[in-house]
Order: structure tokens, then C-alpha cells, then sequence
DNA sequence: TTAGGGTTAG
């Protein structure tokens, strides 16, 4: 008895410095605690694991299991599900997979939360049709889904461009009686939202109107980025007015959503005032605020500003990321900095970012802003992924040139790759080859166009 | 120990 109570004891201490973050003195703790005769159960080790998942690394986690094992602890479905979410939160699908088998060849049977982190992280590393493997491995197993289960299917099909079928779920899943949470409307209103399905986005979140739940902030800010995308400002900013008075405006994210709609629409000074009123409200930016406003100073061309802050991030402690170094490549590639630009890009190779197709776009389209259209070219030629942006800025660039024939040439390899480009790069290079007296290849590429809206209809 | 909102390019 006094034995279960002193492991208790120290299993709250431990629970609580992980919680504070202070894993060195955790360590400290437990050592502190078996001298003094306070054993360690599998709970005090399975709270450590999940803590060096958070705070330092899957690996670093692993080898407490080792610790585990050593001190004659057998590990239990908790702790491989805190390894393989700790191994899912650095995107490590196949250490994901390897712990999965592990579990099994130990006899440990994954339960709900095993199956709902795996599918969660095949539909994070883009694997959807092997997330729906889980799903049905998990029903075979006689495993029954969770809520979690449905929500975590529901976003993945949205996040991986299936809203249609994310919608059909949500509806099969309700005509089976289950009743959907304010997450479930959520994740189906943001994914609709962000799929263009506006009509649909709009019949669920009247639903949730009638389903008894209160929408929260997660709701507002959605559907306010989604007015914002759609050009509907005037009911964006009312939104975010109707949040401030419920409250909702407690963190970075509305404030993120109204500055990026100024930044784009071009109004820096408007941008700025509410930069200051979030400031002013007193929470801490995280990476995602930084951004933010990295990108309203290379809007307006501040680039010492911007680089400044990135400078403040790094000081600070904080990991800048793709979307941060993305931003400046596009800062410097607007006023014209292509060198700077390049070299930013070699440092974002340094720093480890794997190639970047935003961050190559900016610069084919700086490069082609410049007049540097045979290098933008180069560029092309080198990139392994290309998507409609990158044929839309080249196109342009080489009617800048009047390479007309070799525009006409990418333009229907976009086409034929089933991308859509913008209007005005077909019309800028049908009326360039008309230009060039070449009336013929126009009436073909014309041909060419019409087919590929047919095809990829 | 699992799920939802904010940041980049034509």
C-alpha cells in the first residue's frame, strides 16, 4: 500500500514537471525516487515517453523505453501509442509502421487510438487510400471506431481533396445514427470551404445552427477565411467584428486571417492596425503571426524589416519554417533581388527545407519580371514537381520575350497534365501567335485548349 | 497516447 502510494506520489510529480516542460528535472525526480524507494510503474515511464515525444524526439523516447525494460517494466498499448503519435507528430511514417509491428510481435493488441493515430498519419504523408487500409484493418480487427475515427476519415478525405466523399461519410455515418460533435461540423465546414463546395460549406454549418451545438472559434475563423478567399469582405470583417464581441478573438488566429486579407488586398496601413491590436492584447506570437507579418513587410517591400523579425525569431529560440523562408524568397524576387533570392534559396537547402515548389515558383516568376526568361527556363528544367503557377509564370514570361511557339509548347503540356491555367495565359499566347502572324499554330492551340477543357472536365 | 481554425506563389 505504501509502496503503490509513494509511486503514486512520484508519478504526479513526474506528470506535472513534464507538463511544465522541465524534463531534465523529471529525470532528476525519478532517480531521486527509486534511491528513496519509490518505484516506477508503467505509467511514470509511459508519461516520460510521451514528454520526449513532445519536447525532444520519438528517438530520444525510444531509448526510455529501453530504460523501461531494463528496470523490468513491460510496456503496455499506451506506451507504443504515445510512441508511434510521437512518431506521427515528425511525419515518420515507416518508424509509424515499425513500432505498429513491434506492438504486435510483443503481443500488445492496438486498440482504437493505435488505428485512429496511424490513419491520421498516412492522411498527414499524403497516403489516403493506405489510411483507409487502417480504417478497414481496424473493423476486420474487430476494433469499433471511435468519433475520433469518423472525424479523423472526415478531414483526411477533405485535406487529400475528396470533400464529395467526406460529405457522403459524414451523411452515411449520420443515417447510422451517429451524432456528429462541434469538431465534426467544423472539420467539414473548413474542408468545404477550402474546397470551393461554398453552397455545401453553408447547409452544414446551417446544421450545426440546429444541432444544438454552439458554434466556437474554430467555426468563425473558417468560414471569415473563407468570405475573405471568396471576396466577400464586407461579411469577413463582420465576422471577425461578431468575434471580438463573443470573445473568439483570445489567440493569433482571427488576427492571421483579417492581416493576410489586408496584406493581399493591399492595404498595408489597415494591416498594420490590426497588428498593433493584436500585439496590444498581450499573447505570444507563435511561428505562424511571424509569418504573418513577414509577409505584410515584404508586401510593402520592407525586406529589412522582414529579415529583422527572422532574425528575432532565431534569436528567440524559435524554428522558422518553409512558409517563413517562402515568404522572403517572394519578398526579395518582388523588388527585383534575384541574387538575394538565390541565395536565400541555398540557404533554405542548408537548413535542411526540402525543394520547395512555392518558393521555385517566385523565382521563375521574379526571374521572368526581370526579363531573365532562358535562366527561369533553366530553373524549369530542373524542377522535379511543377504545377500550374510554375506554366503560368513561364507562359507569361515567354510571350514577354515573343517566344511565342515555345509558350504555345508548355502551355498544352500544362494542358495535357489536366492543369488549369489562367485565362490570360491563353489568351496571351493565342493573341501572340496571331501577333506573330504564325494564324495557324493560334487555330491549333485554340483546338488544342478546347479538347483539354472536354478531357479534364 | 488520436481528430478541427490562422501564414507563401501566377
Amino acid at each position: 500500500m505504501v509502496c503503490r502510494l509513494s509511486t503514486r506520489l512520484l508519478n504526479i510529480c513526474i506528470t506535472s514537471l513534464c507538463k511544465a516542460w522541465q524534463l531534465e528535472k523529471a529525470e532528476v525526480v525519478l532517480i531521486d525516487g527509486i534511491r528513496l524507494g519509490y518505484l516506477p510503474d508503467v505509467v511514470t515511464y509511459n508519461t516520460l515517453i510521451a514528454a520526449y515525444c513532445r519536447l525532444v524526439g520519438v528517438h530520444e523516447a525510444y531509448t526510455v523505453l529501453r530504460r523501461m525494460r531494463e528496470a523490468g517494466i513491460n510496456p503496455d498499448v499506451i506506451t507504443y501509442n504515445a510512441l508511434i503519435a510521437g512518431a506521427a507528430r515528425y511525419r515518420l511514417l515507416p518508424l509509424c509502421l515499425d513500432l505498429f509491428e513491434e506492438m504486435l510481435q510483443n503481443d500488445i493488441i492496438p486498440d482504437v487510438w493505435s488505428y485512429n493515430t496511424l490513419m491520421n498519419c498516412f492522411f498527414k504523408s499524403g497516403q489516403p487510400v493506405e489510411a483507409n487500409r487502417i480504417f478497414r484493418d481496424m473493423i476486420l480487427s474487430n476494433v469499433s471506431p471511435s468519433p475520433t475515427t469518423y472525424n479523423t476519415m472526415i478531414d483526411g478525405l477533405c485535406k487529400a481533396g475528396y470533400s464529395v466523399n467526406a460529405l457522403r461519410l459524414f451523411r452515411s455515418l449520420q443515417r447510422h445514427g451517429f451524432l456528429p460533435q462541434l469538431v465534426t461540423y467544423n472539420i467539414l465546414i473548413n474542408g468545404l470551404c477550402k474546397s470551393g463546395k461554398l453552397g455545401e460549406a453553408r447547409m452544414i454549418l446551417k446544421e450545426l445552427g440546429e444541432s444544438g451545438h454552439v458554434p466556437n472559434a474554430i467555426t468563425y475563423t473558417s468560414v471569415m477565411r473563407c468570405c475573405f478567399r471568396h471576396g466577400k469582405f464586407e461579411q469577413g470583417f463582420e465576422i471577425f467584428l461578431e468575434m471580438k464581441g463573443k470573445g473568439y478573438t483570445f489567440d493569433s488566429f482571427a488576427y492571421c486571417t483579417v492581416i493576410s486579407a489586408l496584406a493581399k488586398m493591399g492595404k498595408p496601413k489597415e494591416a498594420n492596425d490590426y497588428i498593433e491590436e493584436m500585439l496590444r492584447t498581450g499573447f505570444g506570437l507563435d511561428i505562424v503571426s511571424y509569418n504573418t507579418l513577414i509577409n505584410l513587410y515584404c508586401k510593402e517591400g520592407k525586406l529589412e524589416t522582414a529579415f529583422q523579425l527572422l532574425y528575432e525569431i532565431e534569436k528567440c529560440g524559435m524554428q522558422s519554417d518553409e512558409y517563413t523562408h517562402t515568404i522572403l524568397v517572394d519578398g526579395l524576387c518582388k523588388i527585383g533581388d534575384i541574387d538575394g533570392a538565390q541565395r536565400h534559396l541555398e540557404y533554405m537547402k542548408r537548413m535542411g527545407f526540402e525543394s520547395n515548389l512555392v518558393a521555385c515558383n517566385c523565382l521563375i516568376h521574379g526571374l521572368c519580371k526581370v526579363g531573365k526568361v532562358d535562366y527561369a527556363m533553366k530553373v524549369f528544367e530542373n524542377m522535379e514537381l511543377k504545377d500550374s503557377f510554375t506554366y503560368d509564370s513561364l507562359v507569361h514570361g515567354l510571350c514577354k520575350a515573343r517566344k511565342f511557339l515555345l509558350a504555345s509548347k508548355l502551355l498544352l503540356s500544362c494542358l495535357r497534365k489536366g492543369m488549369k491555367v489562367l485565362s490570360s495565359t491563353k489568351r496571351a499566347v493565342i493573341a501572340g501567335l496571331r501577333s506573330s502572324g504564325l494564324r495557324r499554330e493560334a487555330k491549333e492551340l485554340r483546338s488544342a485548349i478546347w479538347m483539354a477543357r472536354i478531357l479534364h472536365w
